[in-house]
DNA sequence: GTGCCGCGTCGAATCGATTCGACTAAGGTC
DNA sequence: GACCTTAGTCGAATCGATTCGACGCGGCAC
């Protein structure tokens, strides 16, 4: 098993009789070259089992290495978990598939250490990041590397793919409002990366550092400025149920306190939000009002279709993906706003 | 906005008054280097703003980029819905990157150009793949970079992570046949890229490519030698309930045709075959009986706990990760097979 | 016949760091 | 005091390709 050394560019130049510079341009076709020369160093190449230039010294000199960092800060598990971020993730490996580039999956922690920091990529795009990874996103800017962001702080310099999240939930809270619901629960996304459940309270949503939690948040205050509410760890059915055991069946609470409609900030929570209430012997939407947010087929035959926000999921992977390539590109990028679509599902009813 | 020229390792050392050599010590610390000078190092750095090498010009010299491709067959979203491929990922991504490692996605198509030939990567993960890739498989094991199968057909140098898919089988299939099953029929996952439903037939067979798929049938065939079905276009609840009709619901078909029990490949077909079931008015375990394939959790309460096989999806992954750290650091790696426990749910009864 | 043009090829610089061997000076040993 | 070691630093080669400017040569125009 002796290496039999690896065959370079220069190795095949040799053999084909002609300088380093003529193969290069005969192999990725960029110049001038007589047609025979091109046959001879296919020839040398194949003799010499040469299949193209290493791609790591092609990168040092092009100063590319058509490699987009997906910057996340969960588990792979957890992030793709949720079928927006997966959805997002497709729209951004077409657009910048297409142009060539691969996505390499970095999972950012706080701490020094960092795969972002010292990773061969031309550009990175953030995936809900909070700011644990802003020191580390500098840096990276700081390198000439262009940086994108999903439903990100606004971030000096990193071009932004929003969504309203804020107006959204307004008008989920005002329809909720409408109906007639006065005592109304949130069941939000983690709020940041302690990984606690807990209540919400003023002190715990001042610490919050997940932008779009937030901005749902706000979003629900204006309507409902006291509405208080419980933190899950993350956008499952399983938190959502939790959440909804937590909020239905508190204990010996009478039924009087119990809230009559629930804003949970995805659609897997308020799947889970609605299982937690079937199993406390609650009617969907005749004693409890669930609102959900995202707009995703949630595969329970339980559950009916949700009253949610819908967000294009996909399109907002393909904006951020062309944002990407147009600034790889050394064009401009500007910052684009994605709007959610009110969808009235049969969740939600007038407030008994 | 003009770029003021990225700073280079050349340039800190210039304005540290030392050479690029003791530069490069000093910042990386593998060498006796003063601690005066290191400071001096770490100011001029500090000064010129010059964080860190540039990832790309150390990758050329080391010949290390630190980066793994996992090269997958499917669009992300197909591959990724699968719960059993997010957990072998992840539990790719936890050895990897515990050793310093990212991943870099690679979805590889038939066809000539090919992100996999020419990405920096250091070793590659195959993802169930079928041969349409062993050609680039074999340029880039030409370079020298190890290569890891997740249950790939057995190819030369290629360290496979296997799974007993075909005695699991058998197993399940003997499992229905103590039952009294005589009828019995296959819903399998995609048997080749021509992304193609259809009944299931020898001709079908022979140029199926999954081989998965393949071993699947073939350890229900050592039970029921003539056994048909269906073929699907992948692991989902939706290909699984579609199946299930065609299978369950074949027109004007007499009900002394219908298969009294139905082996899922995974459980998520299973889910859908069950959900088509109760569509048809038919009972789990009465009517028929299904057995699915993974032992993944499936979030749906109409679907009882399955009679499957458990297999490891993270340890698969973890296994794999540590073939490659293994083989990354020059050390062998050897082949591992795991094997998938039978769990016995609700799902399957004596035949009627 | 001279001059100009352009195709095809080549040399050499460059990308930015790492690393090995060599060299210097200081400290320690007998 | 001669000799040896070792810490600290430096030069130069190297990784493997890309690219720019130059150059030779043949053809064409005048």
């Amino acid at each position: 098993m002796t290496e039999p050394v690896r065959a370079t560019l220069a190795a095949v130049a040799k053999l084909a009789g002609v300088s380093p510079s003529t193969a290069s341009l005969a192999f990725n076709g960029s110049g001038p070259v007589a047609e025979a020369t091109r046959e001879r160093v296919r020839q040398a190449a194949l003799e010499l089992g040469y299949d193209g230039p290493d791609p790591r010294a092609r990168s040092l000199r092009r100063g590319r290495s058509g490699i987009i960092g997906v910057v996340l800060e969960e588990a792979l598990r957890e992030a793709f978990r949720d079928p927006m971020n997966l959805a997002m993730l497709d729209g951004i490996a077409d657009v910048t598939g297409a142009a060539g580039n691969s996505l390499l999956l970095l999972t950012e922690s706080a701490g020094p250490g960092s795969a972002l920091v010292d990773a061969p990529i031309d550009a990175a795009v953030l995936f809900g990041c909070s700011p644990v990874v802003d020191d580390k996103v500098r840096i990276v800017q700081k390198r000439g590397i262009p940086v994108v962001a999903i439903e990100g702080r606004p971030l000096p310099g990193v071009v932004d793919v929003g969504l309203d999240s804020r107006e959204a939930t307004r008008a989920l809270a005002a329809h909720l409002h409408d109906l007639g619901h006065r005592r109304v629960a949130l069941v939000t996304l983690e709020l940041d990366r302690d990984r606690h459940r807990g209540v919400l309270n003023p002190a715990r949503i001042d610490r919050a550092t997940s932008f779009t939690a937030l901005e749902r948040i706000r979003g629900a205050q204006e309507v409902y400025p006291s509405i208080g509410g419980v933190a899950t760890l993350g956008s499952t059915i399983d938190e959502g149920r939790l959440a909804g055991h937590a909020l239905l069946d508190p204990g010996a609470g009478e039924a009087a306190e119990r809230p009559t409609a629930i804003i949970a900030q995805s659609d897997l929570l308020a799947a889970g939000v609605i299982r937690a209430a079937h199993e406390l012997g609650l009617d969907v939407p005749g004693d409890l009002s669930v609102v959900g947010f995202d707009g995703v087929r949630v595969d329970d035959p339980l559950v009916p279709e949700l009253t949610t926000m819908v967000q294009p999921g996909l399109e907002k992977g393909r904006a951020a993906g062309r944002a990407l390539v147009d600034l790889l590109a050394g064009r401009e990028a500007r910052s684009v706003a994605f709007t959610s679509a009110f969808r009235r599902g049969a969740t939600t009813a007038r407030a008994r």
